[in-house]
DNA sequence: CGTTATATTGATTTAACTCAATTAAAGTGG
DNA sequence: CCACTTTAATTGAGTTAAATCAATATAACG
C-alpha cells in the first residue's frame, strides 16, 4: 500500500478515491531488500521504476579511489525518476540503508496510468520537480554552508519530508542514518560530523538517539541552517486541480 | 533556430526531418537578455519553458546572508525543466552570464508537441534525465573533490557539453565565466580559484584566456578530475529509436 | 559473550578561507 | 583614441574550519 506516496501527493493536490485506487494498483509487485545491499548498481540497465514503501535508501556515487558521496536519500513514499528507463545504464547506485520494501512499477503500467489520469500525472511531475529542487538544494548545502548548517539543514529537510508522508510524531521522526552516512551526504568526515552533532546537542538543537531524531524547536533549527522550506513545495501548490474540492 | 538543441538531441537518437521541423517551431518566440540580468527570479511564477539559443546563463541560489551558489550552467541547446509550470513559484533564480537569446515555449505548445511526436518526447526525457544526472554529479564534485579536481571536472563537463552542441572547435571552446562565477559554481572562493587555475596552467592542463578554454590533453584533464563521462549519457543511448536508421 | 560496527575524543596537519593590496583588463564617455 | 571608471585577476600574509591519524569507548548483533 503506497499510503506514504498518497499522503505526499496530497500535499500537492487532493486526490479522488479513484486516484488513490490507481496509485495503490502501482504497488502490485513488491521487493524486499536487506539493509546495506545495493538495490541498483552503476552500469545496471534500469527496467522498472522503484517506489519506496518502507525503509530508507540512498543514491550514491563513488570515485575510483573510494571517496563516496551520497546524493539523495529515499524515504517511504519516494519514487525514482519516472522516466529512468530512457537511459541505457545507471550512472550511480542505489543502496538500502535499512531493510527496504519497495514496489517495482513496470514502465508500461506507469505510462498507462499517466495517460489516463491527468491529476495523478501532474502530481507525479510535481514529485519529480521537487526531487530536482532537493538535489539543487543539496548542491547549495554542500557548497556554501558550514558543517553545522549543513547537518541542521539536512535534519530540517528530512524531518519535513517524513512529516509530509505521515512518519513524524510531534517533533520526533525515525532517523536510521549513521554518522558515516551523514558525512557522506554532507561532504564531511565522520569525525567532524561527530563533533558537530555534539555541538548541536549542546546547543539544544536536536536530540538524536536510538535511531530517532527529535527537533525540540524547529524554528531554531531552521534558523541555524538558514533553511527555507520553499524548495520542498509542500504548500498545496496544485490546489486548483483538487478532486472533491 | 534551435540547432544546438537538435544537435544535442541527436546525441541521443537520430531525428527525422519532420522532428527537426517540429523542434524549430518551438523557437518561435525569442527573447533577448542582457548580460548580468535575472531571467527568472526566486518567487516568480513559471509560465513558459525556456530554451537557450545563444549565450550562457546560470541557475543560482542565494542565502540570506549573501552567500551564493551556482547550481547549474545553461549553454546553447539547454532547456529548463519541461514541466516547471507545475510548480507555483520558483525556488531559485536564473541569470544571464553573457547576453542571452532564448525561446520561450508556451506549455501548451510543448505538451502538444510531446503528444504528437513520441521520438521527440523520448529525447526530451533524455535531456531532462541528463540534467538531473549533471546536478547529482555537481553534488559529488563539491562534496568529495579537491579544488583542482572540482575545476578540472567542471572544465571537462562544459567542454563535452559544448562539443555536443557543436560549439567546440578542436580542443577549444568558448568560456565566458569569471573566476568569481567559477568559485560560486564549485563552492570555493575566487581567490582560491585563482590560485588553483594558476596551478592547472602550470601543469599544462588548461589554457584559459580571452574567454576561451583550450584543453590540450583531454585525457589528462579527465584523469586529474577523476572524470567519468557516463553521467552525460552522450553515447547514442536511444539508437533503437532512430529515424532513418 | 565475543565480535563487529558505530560513536567518541585527542593531537596534529592542511586545504581552503579571509583580509588587504596591487595589477591588469574591459568598458565608457568626451 | 584617450583619460576615467569599473570590473576582474593576481599575489601576499595570516587564520581557520575541517581533515587526518590514532586510540578508546560504546552499542548492536549473531
Amino acid at each position: 500500500m503506497p499510503q506514504h506516496l498518497i499522503d505526499k501527493l496530497e500535499r500537492f493536490t487532493r486526490l479522488s478515491d479513484e486516484d488513490r485506487q490507481v496509485l495503490k494498483a502501482l504497488a502490485r509487485k513488491v521487493r524486499l531488500i536487506e539493509a546495506g545491499v545495493d538495490i541498483i548498481q552503476e552500469g545496471d540497465r534500469p527496467e522498472t521504476v522503484n517506489l519506496f514503501l518502507d525503509g530508507w535508501a540512498c543514491r550514491y556515487k563513488q570515485l575510483e579511489d573510494g571517496r563516496r558521496q551520497i546524493v539523495a536519500f529515499f524515504v517511504p513514499g519516494d519514487l525514482c525518476d519516472i522516466h529512468i528507463y530512457v537511459l541505457r545504464e545507471m550512472d550511480h547506485a542505489i543502496a538500502a540503508i535499512t531493510p527496504v520494501r519497495l514496489a517495482t512499477v513496470p514502465r508500461e503500467i506507469l505510462l498507462d496510468t499517466m495517460d489516463r489520469h491527468p491529476r495523478i500525472t501532474r502530481a507525479l511531475w510535481w514529485e519529480s520537480l521537487v526531487n530536482a529542487a532537493i538535489q539543487r538544494e543539496w548542491t547549495v548545502n554542500i557548497g556554501r554552508r558550514t558543517a553545522l548548517e549543513r547537518l541542521a539543514h539536512l535534519f530540517c529537510e528530512l524531518f519535513l519530508r517524513l512529516r509530509a508522508v505521515g512518519l513524524a510524531e510531534g517533533s520526533t521522526c525515525p532517523f536510521p542514518l549513521t554518522q558515516l552516512e551523514l558525512a557522506d551526504a554532507t561532504g564531511l568526515t565522520n569525525v567532524h560530523v561527530n563533533r558537530t552533532l555534539k555541538e548541536m546537542r549542546n546547543a539544544g538543537l536536536i536530540l538524536l538517539k536510538s535511531r530517532q531524531l527529535t527537533v525540540p524547536d524547529l524554528a531554531a533549527l531552521q534558523k541555524a541552517a538558514l533553511f527555507n522550506p520553499n524548495y520542498l513545495h509542500l504548500e498545496r501548490e496544485g490546489a486548483h486541480l483538487s478532486a472533491n474540492a
